[in-house]
DNA sequence: CATTAAATGACAATTAAATGACAATTTAAT
DNA sequence: ATTAAATTGTCATTTAATTGTCATTTAATG
């Protein structure tokens, strides 16, 4: 878990830190808003913990600034009082949760483990061909819910082949996308990982040309019944 | 809100029950720590108002009781005096707060109120894989009910297996969320730690691949079967 | 049917991961 | 503050998996 700490007094700041950091945490901290704003650019974190007070760019606006820029990261705002108008702005500012200095070590982990469960939605874009499957997430290739078990390059022309369809893939196309230019390998390279991409989807029950050859250009998934 | 009060002096517990109910709480009164067990055990309560000083079985122990069958309930414990070692003694047993008599009603609601909004967060899940299980709370795995010591290396990266389950995790992923960017290891620091990772949850039972690898590209949880 | 492209099978070269040993570092204990 | 223990990071080596290449066969194209 890394969590960006935003905090200008030094003391709390190495205080929640150290919390933090007792509970597996990776934590970088932020001296002020600006520099919050910076690091939450340059680095991804799971959280961010940001007190409301802070200099050169207070927390209220800098949540309003990460989520006007379609950052979704979870947000746990650390608020002086018990004001509800400091708690209305903050949620309104975009912030996922709260919490009222002093700060309760137990109350913090648990809100962090709270937040950071509910962030846990991922996006499931599987991939799919007829009875053929690729989950990108899993990173797995299913054929009539059979899976099958794919080396890197030949995953990578699967996908490849799935994102476009239809659609003729030009050898050079394919090179480009899973080797590279600078340093492509032989012709027949693509020839052998195509025959055996083809062998494994065979082995799971699909038909031998899923994966039709044009001549003289290049490949296509072949079209569904 | 359902408050269990375990009270032996009839006319204080009258009182602090009067006050409570007058805030729309319902109340169970208990006159002693066995009677106060038994109706835990029996009932569903958001709350327990302890008095340390109690017949049959002390406040101190009853809440050890309940702390040591994984009850965690809010206990607001009530000592007579103001001796910290009352204090630290019920605090140790499990106890969320404290309260000293003479009991002032407003800081008795305050205290419930800040109690129970502690509690309303989800408590921690314990994250599960088949026979595996990790308590982010207390911080503990086990295999087959064996627990197993993991260094915060090892813990981190098994919470973020869990918490992903048959999602591969690229090996940059890992190096993100366990060490952090800006100073990584290097790439064998992790198969060194995904070795005795390994081997720790292997010495409890676990088969071999249940951290399976996809070559290539990362780590992830094997099927369970 | 001659030519070129693609498929194939076998195998070598390359790359990635697992491992064991150990040094450096951090943390806890005295 | 010093030592001891635990943790973490690195290296060299072994093992395994993947990838690239070759020679050969098969198919497609005009």
């Amino acid at each position: 878990m890394r969590i960006l700490l935003v905090e200008d007094d030094a003391n709390l700041a190495a205080a929640l830190a150290e919390i933090l950091t007792g509970q597996h945490c990776v934590v970088d901290i932020a001296r002020d808003g600006e520099e919050g704003w910076e690091k939450s650019q340059a680095d991804d974190y799971n959280l961010i913990l940001l007190d409301v007070m802070l200099p050169k760019l207070d927390g209220i606006n800098l949540c309003r600034r990460l989520r006007a820029h379609g950052n979704n990261i979870p947000i746990l705002m650390v608020t002086a009082l018990d004001i509800s108008s400091d708690k209305v702005q903050g949620l309104d500012a975009g912030a996922d949760d709260y919490l009222v200095k002093p700060i309760d070590p137990p109350e913090l982990m648990a809100r962090i483990r709270a937040l950071s469960r509910r962030a846990q939605i991922a996006e499931p874009t599987v991939l799919r061909w007829g009875e053929l499957q690729l989950d990108p997430g899993m990173h797995e290739v299913s054929y009539t819910g059979q899976s099958v078990h794919l080396t890197p390059k030949e995953y990578n022309i699967l996908e490849l082949l799935l994102h476009h369809g239809r659609q003729v893939l030009k050898r050079i196309t394919i090179v480009e996308h899973v080797w590279s230019l600078t340093d492509p390998p032989r012709e027949d390279t693509i020839n052998a990982t195509i025959k055996s991409l083809r062998n494994k989807l065979k082995g799971a029950g699909a038909p031998h040309n899923l994966i039709e050859t044009i001549h003289g250009v290049g490949y296509r998934l072949s079209q569904l019944t």
